[in-house]
DNA sequence: TCATTAGTTCTACTCTGCGCAATTCATTTC
DNA sequence: GAAATGAATTGCGCAGAGTAGAACTAATGA
């Protein structure tokens, strides 16, 4: 089988890919660079993601992303039946723990941070919705990196005890654990997580985080299907 | 000046409008129908759009939305510089009014409701953020109307008073105030609304509420550059 | 005023993307 | 366990869509 694409169609994708947090708005040239494509090709294919609302122009000709990622998106993670039981369960394990909780799911190879509920603590592990990060690092990198690129050592470490914990890896004061959501039928649908700073998550509150950690990302997947 | 777009670009965009709040799964086939392509040419366009995270197949071989959509809506909400303030201003107008606040943009021909705080009512008007309506009814319907479709009674109305108000138009139990958010340049973001039903939000509550929303309308928009 | 940079439009050539048929794969039915 | 039904993938040749690149225009500002 030849391997199949669409060349104009992953084109006008990596435009959309060009932005970034840190580039929420970009000109023509700036997409063109970003991009390797031509600028009058960029034009002609913004145009058509202008046209269905995944672009726009704002007054000084600036391109930004549209409303109509936001939609789907919002979409997306609807189509998730768990988005109901998701959001209820990571609260409560904020109640448990104290710290914040999280769900990822993959991202290409990355992950992809789909709910999170953050601690009350002002001293906390902060993060927003919607970033992306990546899978080499972090308990739910850890988890996500065993189901979705098969690591073996992370695969190990959840046949032990069924969780993945992290200290100080992807950023040397956090410290967290983190669990798969597998359904009925051995589906995988992503990572539940528990992170906080590493001084008040010590040995002991990680240990009893993971139980918690554990027990919900169970049930979350036992409520599928 | 040719107009100008990409053709294949656009079919595979309407691949993803083909799903929806009820198809939120779809097979190959009921996306050639839905869209009017060749099966094929949607397997082709597919491809790409899961090479790129927006598509996902399921074990059964079913379409879903991908997770980069949500990944680039959340960036499009954020990139409002505004959407810092919306939320907390929304969630005063729940406190002052008791009832559900909204705030809502264009998306095409119609409008999306972008942020959402509900009223902490049992009896309230309930919907989802990323739902999208249409701009030919509600208040903030009206309000989107003047500004996007140069509606000249929604107009008028605004000139006069800064608001629109809605009663059971869209719903029969339901009655809106909404008026424009609107920088120090003239330039229009989208509509923030107070719904709730009819009974509650009777003559003399509607009149309340529209202080409370055109004033909190008018402050998010100072907070604009 | 001229220089610079950003964006748009034009055109000719190439190779992509398309339609459609044929094939494979998966289920269901008898 | 064949046969039949339906869904998805693959192959292929042609048309014309999409691209590169240049030429042109508009905006910026020294």
């Amino acid at each position: 089988m030849k391997e199949y694409r669409v060349e104009s169609v992953e084109k006008a994708l990596s435009i959309l890919e060009a932005f970034s947090k840190e580039q929420k708005s970009l000109t023509l040239t700036e997409i063109a660079a970003e991009t390797g494509l031509y600028k009058s090709n960029v034009s002609r294919l913004a145009a058509s993601l202008e046209r269905y609302g995944y672009l726009k122009r704002d007054p000084n000709r600036r391109f930004r992303l549209g409303p109509a990622l936001w939609r789907l998106g919002a979409l997306y993670r609807r189509s998730f039946e768990l988005g109901e039981s998701v959001r209820p369960a990571l609260r409560q394990l904020v109640r448990d723990t104290g710290e914040t909780a999280s769900f990822y799911v993959p991202d290409q190879d990355e992950r992809l941070c789909l709910y999170r509920e953050n601690s009350p603590d002002p001293v906390r592990h902060h993060l927003e919705e919607g970033a992306r990060l990546t899978m080499q690092s972090g308990a739910a990198g850890h988890v996500l990196a065993a189901f979705v690129l098969g690591d073996s050592a992370a695969k190990a470490r959840l046949e032990k005890d069924g969780s993945c914990i992290s200290q100080g890896e992807r950023n040397p004061h956090i410290a967290a654990v983190a669990a798969p959501v597998i359904d009925a039928t051995g589906q995988f649908y992503g990572a539940v997580s528990v992170s906080g700073p590493q001084d008040r998550l010590d040995t002991y509150a990680l240990a009893r985080a993971q139980a918690a950690v554990v027990s919900t990302a169970q049930s979350l997947g036992q409520s599928l299907s």
